[in-house]
DNA sequence: ATGCTTGCAAAACGTTTGCACAGGG
DNA sequence: CCCTGTGCAAACGTTTTGCAAGCAT
């Protein structure tokens, strides 16, 4: 994470703050200093996790609390593989929102089409639909799974 | 759900169940018989109720071995809203799985377009992927929502 | 000072599992 | 008969909530 990245992810939250009328809590910070170091995908508990690793003292109720608010401001992204749990991602200033998922290793592999937004509108007008947001996700083998296991998942 | 679809189902979970060489059991077509009952998109739970409401003894842990099976022999389709629960759907000759989903009244607009398939195919083919399948949702405000408040999801 | 936020623990939730019994082959 | 499949209840793991105390405004 650059410096560049951290510090609009930090005015986001400011700005979503003072939007809001809400307060400003060390808290919040706190959660987005650790989820901003957290890599690719991560959980809730894994928040929970490095910000007991640091010694920072907030409870897993306020980063239950405090994850979906980042969210609201833009700067993290809800990604659902399964329905166990919630994965968040860094959204701010990103575009690839699409995902490969490769169902025997696990791995993500993300992309961006603009063919997809083309779609995502065409389809919207026919619908007379207002679009906020998409989610496109291809579920199959990833070259490696495929090459090693031509059959298919088990 | 007409005769034939009743008919359709019945049918593939039978060649399913001679296929994997499991055993045809009263429970699992209990559970089908409800489940093809119940309208569009369903949960566990209500197939659990509905087969309390009709009387039959099955155990809350058939309808959740039950169900798998029954998305594995393509009757019927997971659809992943929301983190919370798993939903069904009646999959079999339906070829409609896409969806609009609507943030405000929650409707369900499902879709078809050859677009997604062959967009679907060429992204793979660009990452030398072998797809399965696929999810596309686009979430926002059905026409009669965001006339109603073009202000958009509170 | 006021009342939004927090932290803790306990509850809630959908789902899974252990086990003895039932029932299909 | 054997072994898979079932039902019950208890376990599970993530997320939510009730409440008293804490802290931003």
């Amino acid at each position: 994470m650059e410096h560049a990245e951290r510090r609009a992810a930090f005015d986001a939250l400011a700005g979503y703050i003072r939007a809001r009328g809400i307060r400003d809590t060390q808290a919040r910070r706190k959660v987005l200093a650790v989820a901003l170091d957290l890599p690719g995908h991560f959980e809730a508990e894994q928040v929970l996790y490095l910000l007991r690793e640091r010694g920072a003292r907030v409870g897993k109720a306020t980063v239950y609390r405090t994850l979906p608010l980042l969210v609201d401001s833009g700067i993290l992204q809800e990604v659902r593989f399964d329905t166990k749990r919630v994965h968040y991602k860094f959204a701010l200033g990103r575009s690839k929102q699409d995902q490969l998922i490769c169902r025997r290793c696990g791995r993500i592999i993300e992309f961006e089409s603009a063919d997809v937004t083309a779609l995502r509108s065409r389809i919207a007008a026919e619908h007379r639909f207002h679009v906020v947001s998409h989610r496109f996700q291809l579920s199959g083998l990833c070259h490696t799974c495929a090459t090693n296991c031509p059959l298919g998942p088990s």
